[in-house]
DNA sequence: GCCGGACTACGACATGTCGTCGTATTCAGG
DNA sequence: CCTGAATACGACGACATGTCGTAGTCCGGC
């Protein structure tokens, strides 16, 4: 059933920007989390939304694989499965092989990112050689 | 109006699929296509579509600001604002900017490629360190 | 000067995703 | 067995995307 002013909170966000508030609080957290966990997080950043809209976020999440779950007494701990700085690497190869000419996309990525980034790339390259 | 088996030949496409497809076309072109143009190549491709699909297609992704237009007599002419390498540049810099740790985020890339690219990318980052 | 064909503008509908939440069900403890 | 918390399920609105029809507009040819 409609409550009358059910949609009127409604913020618009776009494009997974819930998804992304909440990976970002698993993130952030060293230990897996129930949707209790979560949902107090939100409200005491004064982004409260109903229990079950977290239950409904977490639960997609996981059914995209960006969640890993687990049975903790009657509820469920939810955690990333892959760090933020694994994911964001996977999602860089992602977009990197979306592009056509690979060696060239590497080159003007090298190219247009500021001189700090371009010294840690390095720094990262070198590393590696090492190995 | 519906007509009869309008939808029949709907192709399940996700996630601008399809929109990527035209993206690619125009890529791949040297000169700016008319609509008319980026429609015979598809029909060429057999992924034939109405060329008002086209149109809607061509539209949009101009008013997202990825393609520039000028008219040509009658018609429009579309040409990428960006070539396909700096679109795909600009889109890992997003991803990086999205990461908390930045440095983290480019060690783990640097790390997580095949050789090959990370010689590409070393060649890269030397030749940037010379301008 | 008018007409037909090509091109654009506009809008419509289906499907899927995402934000949002209510209701039903289940299960552990008292 | 009852109660409270957690989950499962599903529903709805907004928006993106694929798909296309129809109406208006404009240029070239008769």
């Amino acid at each position: 059933m409609r409550l009358g002013g059910q949609y009127l909170l409604m913020a618009k966000l776009g494009r997974g920007e819930l998804e992304a508030r909440v990976m970002d609080i698993l993130w952030a957290s060293d230990v897996a989390m129930t949707p209790r966990d979560v949902h107090d997080v939100l409200r005491r950043r004064r982004q409260g939304v109903a229990y079950t809209t977290v239950m409904t976020i977490l639960v997609r999440l996981w059914q995209k694989g960006m969640l890993h779950r687990e049975e903790s007494g009657r509820a469920f701990e939810y955690a990333p499965v892959a760090s933020r700085v694994e994911w964001t690497a996977q999602r860089m190869r992602e977009v990197l092989r979306g592009a056509g000419d690979r060696d060239a996309a590497l080159t003007h990525f090298a190219r247009s990112i500021d001189t700090r980034e371009a010294a840690q790339l390095r720094r990262a390259l070198d590393r590696r050689r090492r190995r």
